[in-house]
Order: structure tokens, then C-alpha cells, then sequence
DNA sequence: AGCGGTCTTGACGCGATCCTGACGCGGAGG
DNA sequence: CCTCCGCGTCAGGATCGCGTCAAGACCGCT
């Protein structure tokens, strides 16, 4: 989802941000002191930075002036001082936001879906292009050369659940059961029909499927 | 420098916070209530909403709820729970921080100078304009040649949920749970009468839309 | 209470979509 | 060489979804 820059000392607790980040589906990578925070930063070009203002080289707020110049992305600093005084002074110099330790790890996680959220152009679009189409599955559209093809509920079930799973073969049970339901999971001759149809409306030439093919008795795969 | 909106119907706290955000050099508007915070939301355009969760009509999150859509400022939002359950709902209901109260005074202000840093140049654009009709999300209003439209509020409501998905297909269970209610998501019936409704008010040629597209068995689609 | 506007609900025609059956083809196996 | 199974293709009919119109119910306002 995002890549995320965890810049602290504490060993354990750099541990546990990288477990819950990785859970919450996120790319870590950990820093245990300033300097090894503005290198990464420069390397890794993270989307967010979590920065323990408590650190054994350099003080946190110099980190933060290293990075701001030139990182745009949003910072949240962690700090075990609850004084408003060091709060105010961490935003002023560039933090976004401002967690006090101990934290709840949820909270956290909040923080950084909002700071997240107003960030670079939003999350990735799932879109999928080869040579011939490209399938966009957040907008539901499939396009060819620019032009919109119309596809039927049924079509479009099919070819998403085989463009998810690029390269991978995917059993004609499991398509069955996808797009018609666990009661149809014998009737694959809907397959053979539908996927026809796609090849009809996709393929450059529907006879010899390049992108939409056919492995005899097991299934079908989607080679972009 | 910016202007405000404060919400809180605790009548000592508004006045500490107006003359407070006035000294720092903003323009306050005060709303006591959630119908006035969305009218003045929507009538005075503030850079920044800071919103108490309780208030004496609406809940804080459905006025976030309500001003999210087409809001696309900063909401700070201010709270007695020290819970982080209520924390994270109320972040991820699309507020960008939260505060619990009793705050300080110089903590709050340097929060807000780190939301309105972010930038009132969000690339959200609230005015969303085709060749047909111009839609502003902010003031509620289609004109068309300059001239007002008027539509009902469930035309509104179904119109401005397809127009901040533009070219992304909106399911039919989707328009319905957003406008109508999750009660509501079979009565496709609805979708037809004020989709033509719409068309009929908005489309060039009723008959042949070409923004509020249909997309059979689906859903529909407005394409800019 | 009356009234205008809005929302719900029903009925109907039409076109698109889905299912189904029949046929030909090719490769695997006997 | 022959048979059988799986795949692709085609075409028809049943069904579903969409658009349209109109009438009744339900507001809020005067």
C-alpha cells in the first residue's frame, strides 16, 4: 500500500511498528538513529515518516529540518514528553502530527490512514494493460485504444476474476463458483461461452487468444 | 489569514476559541450546532473546520459524514473521549486530527497551522464541469448556461454521489445505500425514475445520455 | 384545511442478456 | 484407425433489466 519510514531506537517497539504496519499492509523500513533516518529517507523515498523524537545522535527536530527541505510527505513524530510546549514546537518545525507515548497501536494506524489519505494523488489504481486493452477494475471499464467496450455483468465477472490473478491459472471450478455461485460449479459450458464472447470483444484475433487462454481440462489464465 | 469554523455548542468554549483563533489572525465563523455547522459550512467556505463530537442534535460523526463529501478542507475534531475507539472512528470518518479536551490552547493552534500548511490548494476540485452542465459540490448547485437548475434533494443526492466518482462505474447497491439508505439497496426501481429524472434536467438529448451513462445490470457512470 | 412539490409505487413495452441445445473440430488413448 | 472427451461456435427462445408514464401517498408551507 505505502511505504513507511520508522525512525527509532527502541528496538521493541521498532519491532512491533514493523509487524503492525506489515499487517496493516504497509512497506516498512526501520531506522534506529538520525543518521540512518535522513540516508534512508534519501534511498527509500517513503510516503511517511514515523519519527521517535527521542533518539541517541541527533535530536528529532533536527531530523525533521534535515528532511523538510526536500521531503514533501506527511511526518508523524512520536515522543514520550507530553508537554504541549514540545508538541507545539515539533508541528512548527514541520511534524504533521504529534503522538505522545504510550500509544495505542490503532490510534496510530488512524493517524497515519488520515495523514495517508490526504497524501500524493491517493492510493494506487488497480489498473491492468496489455499490448491489446487495458482493464481498469476501481472504475470497472475496459478500454481499448482509448475507446470504452461494453461488457455484460457476467463478462465483466469473468474478466476480472482472471485479470486478478495475472499469469496465475485459474480452475474452471473456482471461476464457476466466482462469478455464478457454488451451485454451478459443474457447468462449464457457461465458460466456453463467456470467454468466446471476451475473446470476441478482446482479442485481436479472437481465434488464437493471446491474452484470455485456454489450459485443456484444467482452466484458464490471463498472461498480460 | 484563513478563515475558521468552529463548532461547539459550549457557548464559553466558542468564545475562548474565536477570540484565541481571531489573536492568531483568522477569520471565526461559530456554528452551535450540526444543521447550522453544515449550512455555515456550505455558506461561508471556511479553510478549516474544528468540530466537537458532542453536540446537542447530531452526532459529530454524521456531520462529518455530511461535511465530507464535498468538503475537502481540513476538520480538526475536538472531543471529551480519551478512548482510541473513538479516535479511530472519528479519524477515519475523514477527520484529519483529534483533539481531547481539556487542550492547550498553544497545542491547538500549532495543530491547525499543520493542517492549513497541507495546503487550502488541495487538488480537490469542488466544481466538476462538462460541455453540458457545471455541478459545484461546495454551494449545492448545477447551473447550465450559467442558468440554475433546480433539483430535489434525492436528485441532488443521486447526482452528486455519481459526479465524485467521476468515469468510475457506481454500483446500483452502492447509489442506493448512499442516498436512499442500507435499507433500501433492492429497489433498483428508484434508480430508473430519478436517473430519468436527471437526465431530463441535465442531458442534451434525454433520450441518448452522455454523462449519466448506464451501465446494464450494474450500474451507472458519469463520464466528464 | 388547502396546496404545491416531492417521493413512492405500479404497469407496460422494448431491447439486451442469459441460458440451452446442436454441431464440428482436434487431440488423447485404446 | 477408431472412439471419446473437451473445447469452440452458433443460433434461438425465455427471462431480466431498463426506460417511461402516470396516479396515489406523503410531506412542508401558507
Amino acid at each position: 500500500m505505502s511505504r513507511v519510514l520508522v525512525v527509532d531506537d527502541d528496538p521493541q517497539l521498532a519491532r512491533a511498528l514493523r509487524i503492525t504496519l506489515r499487517a496493516a499492509g504497509h512497506e516498512v523500513v526501520v531506522a534506529p538513529d538520525g543518521r540512518a533516518a535522513l540516508r534512508e529517507a534519501a534511498s527509500a523515498h517513503p510516503d511517511v515518516v514515523v519519527l521517535d523524537l527521542g533518539l541517541p545522535d541527533l535530536d528529532g527536530t533536527e531530523v525533521l529540518a534535515g528532511l523538510r527541505p526536500w521531503f514533501a510527505g506527511p511526518v508523524l513524530v512520536l515522543s514520550a514528553r507530553a508537554d504541549s510546549t514540545d508538541k507545539v514546537r515539533a508541528l512548527d518545525a514541520g511534524a504533521d502530527d504529534y503522538v505522545t507515548k504510550p500509544f495505542d497501536m490503532g490510534e496510530l494506524l488512524a493517524r497515519l490512514r488520515a495523514l495517508l489519505r490526504r497524501g500524493p494523488g491517493g492510493p494506487d489504481e488497480p489498473v491492468v494493460v496489455t499490448d491489446a486493452f487495458t482493464v481498469d477494475l476501481a472504475a470497472r471499464q475496459v478500454t481499448i485504444d482509448g475507446a470504452a467496450v461494453r461488457l455484460t455483468p457476467t463478462e465483466w465477472g469473468l474478466l476480472s476474476e482472471l485479470v486478478r490473478a495475472p499469469g496465475r491459472l485459474v480452475g474452471q471450478r473456482e471461476l464457476l463458483r466466482a462469478v455464478w455461485g457454488p451451485a454451478y460449479e459443474k457447468e462449464t459450458h457457461y465458460l466456453r461461452v463467456y470467454l468466446a464472447q471476451l475473446r470476441r470483444k478482446l482479442e485481436p484475433d479472437p481465434a488464437h487468444p493471446r491474452y484470455l487462454r485456454t489450459e485443456p481440462g484444467m482452466g484458464y489464465r490471463f498472461t498480460p
